[in-house]
DNA sequence: AATGAATGAGGATTCATTCAT
DNA sequence: AATGAATGAATCCTCATTCAT
């Protein structure tokens, strides 16, 4: 199961099979803007760079996509989805006999452990959240896909036995995935020791829990 | 996206602030900055608002500050002096009796105080460290000042009781450094509560400082 | 998506004439536009064209007029700003002794005069016509500075002796300044005949006005 | 201004519309066109939006039409023919016992009653006429159609006793259609009434007609 | 014949930076 | 020293038209 999961966390490539050609033409722009962004930053982020790389014309770029936002707000949104689908999964699964601490320890190896395998995965999802801030229009859709992801989050910690309002339950939903962003942006510092650092936000996210949990 | 255009530039100030005139030409400039920064956000601070706000001309602007990111990398190389020496002051200061906890928890106290009392502090140091991000020559510095920031905290946790390696030390240091700039990117979302947020950031801290401490 | 980034656009004159420099600037940017509007039409009429014959560049331009049709608008307003003068001045004489017709005749005459003796003058006026019908926000000035044409118009008619109800004459007003575009479009076909033209209008007006004056 | 890129090009209809169904096509073509020059204005008339509301490919479109220009103008060249069918229908008719104005009358009142019926169609016109003007290929087919036209009024207002010279029967022709024309434009402008203007169009014809009128 | 994906030149606009005065 | 007008490369985006399938 959680080998399956791997999988479906990578929505991008899984949507690949070419079903027909714009999907395909869509997978190529998506793939370029990812690339640039992981390889070049959101500075040299043009769309002409991402139609070059993406092997087509300027003009076709935009029979795919409406403007520069709408490919930075699928790849976010394809993100964003792959982390829903992945809570949803452990959400809709048999929580018999999971404690609030086991099951995030679970979802975090399988969210976090990209970030050891691949540096490039790494810098792709900090300069994503980069432009996410640099497109206002976007912060509301990521708000609203936040509030989805801290909804399934309090719902699962609420399930394994966690005893707070329902808004602290949201709150600390929101929390813990906010938790996820700052560990991006601290990889992206040198000298930083990814496994301390996971360790270190496992550590104390638990602990907050527990405080939360009847013993 | 106008940041898209620099490229690599010397980021020193151009003029020593030596006298007086000039000092406070250039104090005008920084708080210019600081306040479009604050206000409109890094989207909207070009070099040509800043002057206006200043009071001065661009090209006076241009006197002071080789370029933009030189007057970008000031502020930001003033935010970390200013928290630099205020935990100088607590490394220089008598620290028996305190715990590692005890003294973080201070620390904290002063240092995350300005956002509960100032939205615009809050805001301005989040745009600050977006600006940071997007010009990759002012990431050098900022891992500079970031390993120096790092050195005292580590210095006060060994004092303070923390054992452990110096390595595991620095970057004990440098992952409280940290914790605070997601706490800064939290309070951007909406429907966070800053007060759980901040209780929340302690809390794992300290569980963590604890493992570390000789009992 | 892509729709939906039409704004609402300033038209107003970005930098105040008020220094002979700046003024002089302004005349040619103007005077440029002007001209490629009378040579070469709306369709040529592009912003890098005008700086270039401007004899500034682009980025100059846009030191001037915060867009396009700001430009447009003030070609158009300065026209319509030296027929309202001109009207203003008879409104402001001594009409005593004027019949309806005679004060008609002679603004007219010298409103007319220009296409005359210039054909650049006519197609100018023609094609600026042209423009404001393809720039939706500039109707309504136009629509404004008609109304204020025809009041004008109305108020001299009828301290001219016609005689009709205040909403009749104001309609009166605006048909007589509207017929004057009417007269500039006929120009621009071929095989027509300036001079029949111009009297036939004036017969026609004349009849209909007569048709309104006490006997 | 997407206009401003046109070249010299050829307007006649590529493919004869000899077949049914390459005619139902056309059909389809131009009718897409008057739909969305009526209902969106000549600058959302794209070559692609007229395929797809015609309900076929832009490929296909370009099989029947040589470009955008052609498009619009055989509009417009619809739009004369059936003017000057109706005109020629009045010239074949028993002209006896009509005097030009009674003749004149008739035929304007018929031309220009789809206005106060339909609003749409009053659009169309006036959009159609400014497209005219921006494609200045596509003036020398109006002015020959406007020629024909004028002939066929000089005719008819010949016949009912207007006395001129040929040169002035066929310029009174020209601006009793060019007239037209300018009570589309006027319509367009906010605040004016249909009705007094239409009279006054008239009137003002009329009297220039009755002053070649022997009596 | 039909399709519609692909093209790319061209347009409006911005803004960091320079330099003549 | 101070000024601020001037620069122009660079960006996003449009749309008439073509052509391989």
């Amino acid at each position: 199961m959680s080998e399956s999961s791997q999988k479906s966390r990578k929505v991008v490539v899984r949507k690949a099979p070419s079903q027909s050609r714009s999907k395909e033409k869509v997978q190529n722009i998506l793939a370029a803007a990812k690339s640039l962004l992981a390889s070049e930053g959101l500075e040299k982020l043009t769309t002409n760079r991402i139609a070059k790389l993406a092997g087509l014309s300027i003009g076709s770029l935009y029979q795919y996509f409406p403007n520069k936002q709408a490919i930075i707000h699928q790849l976010y949104s394809d993100w964003l989805q792959s982390v829903r689908e992945l809570l949803r999964e452990y959400q809709a699964s048999d929580l018999e006999g999971e404690t609030p601490v086991s099951i995030m320890q679970t979802m975090m190896d399988q969210i976090y452990r990209p970030h050891d395998l691949d540096p490039e995965e790494s810098r792709y999802e900090a300069e994503l959240n980069k432009a996410m801030h640099l497109y206002p229009e976007l912060q509301a859709i990521d708000h609203r896909h936040a509030r989805q992801i801290a909804g399934i989050l309090a719902d699962i910690l609420r399930k394994t036995g966690v005893v707070a309002t329902d808004d602290v339950l949201f709150q600390l939903g929101l929390y813990s995935y906010e938790l996820y962003g700052s560990y991006e942006a601290m990889l992206q510092h040198e000298g930083t020791s990814p496994g301390l650092i996971y360790e270190w936000q496992k550590q104390g996210l638990f602990s907050i829990i527990e405080s939360y949990t009847k013993k």
